[in-house]
DNA sequence: CTCGTAACTTACTTCGAGTAACCTACTGCG
DNA sequence: CGCAGTAGGTTACTCGAAGTAAGTTACGAG
């Protein structure tokens, strides 16, 4: 099998023992026989147990950034973007359902490198949220609007693992729950009605 | 040592150097080294690694819930409790700087069994909030009222963690920046302006 | 001073991450 | 056809850390 397909397959059937499993508990061995390869395939692909994990989230974390750049692009409005944003948020997290868990919350902890690749997905929401609310109040407090974005992402975040405990709430519902909290303490902040539209 | 006396300090010492290097990076032996104790002791007292994590955990969590009950005592209104809840919240953080990033967060990961300890906090909090919610506005959604309190609750997780790369936010910051954001949508939900007072 | 037990230690076993060294099957080419 | 080079793969190890079995010390009560 060529090496990027390979490798490509060894992400997704790692990423799922994660899940099943919890990363601890999953053995290299164990990933490489339901893979159909032995052991030092996966570390002359991915280097370590630690690496292959990165991997999980990195591919992970290209996948939402690009879903959610494709989704806010045609947002006029900040409440608009961040309707959007949340949304395609959501419905990631619906996709990948068990999988969320894992890489978002368990992996985090186990390897401090794989807890920066995670951050590095929050720095990316939170850059996003930040930017679209600079660009619509200039003059924001920098330390107000980074708060503000933490606090979404944090919302979000912890919606999204409740709406896995929670079949009857989807990707719409969840973004509609966020956005009725905290859209009106944000609009307040903001400049009158709009800018222009 | 008396048992109890050594079993504290022993969850002292580990919460201090899981902290330090994170939970897998940590071995048996050199915890019992710095408690100056042989391995065997803390199997004595904790069963396995995971059960001396979960030890922590509990044990913060235990600390967590009685400093939050006191503090809302004597609140008024669902905006105070929510004040003073989450300002006991912050300020055990900010006892608790090192340990928490661990202990919430990374730990989680590892062990299937500590996520579980770590959800317990959470669900100590959503309890919390939703009881209080409930109980100054009867008539709302059950579903809705959990997803609020979820949020609540992902929006401080996140902040406190944000709170421990920036220093010049203390509690207090912290509390207003998660009440200027989130009560405005709350206080649309509830009934006129407050039942009695 | 010796019995009993609480608190502890030394010396293992076991299991899984990571590695060294070797193998195979295909592709292009004289 | 036959052979060289290499991509993709395997077997068989080492080593470190979790967990355990069996024995040891300290010390208060009779």
């Amino acid at each position: 099998m060529p090496k990027a397909q390979r490798m490509a397959q060894m992400l997704t059937v790692a990423e799922e023992i994660f899940a099943e499993q919890g990363y601890l508990a999953t053995s290299m061995d164990e990933i490489a026989e339901r893979v159909g390869v032995s052991k030092p395939m996966l570390y002359e692909y991915f280097g370590s147990k630690e690496g292959l994990l990165i991997g999980c989230i990195h591919r992970a974390r290209t996948e939402l950034r690009e879903k959610t750049a494709a989704a806010i692009a045609g947002a006029q409005s900040p409440e608009e973007f961040l309707r959007l944003g949340l949304r395609a948020f959501f419905e990631f997290i619906d996709e990948h359902r068990r999988s969320w868990a894992l890489l978002r919350q368990e992996a985090a902890v186990a390897v401090p490198s794989a807890q920066e690749e995670v951050e590095g997905i929050r720095q990316q929401q939170t850059d996003m949220i930040g930017a679209v609310l600079a660009s619509f109040t200039p003059d924001i407090d920098p330390l107000e609007a980074e708060a503000f974005a933490e606090i979404v992402v944090g919302a979000t975040e912890r919606l999204a693992v409740w709406m896995e405990r929670r079949p009857s709430v989807g990707p719409a519902l969840a973004t509609d729950y966020v956005m009725a909290v905290i859209w009106p303490g944000v609009a307040m902040k903001l400049p009158a009605p709009a800018p222009h539209a």
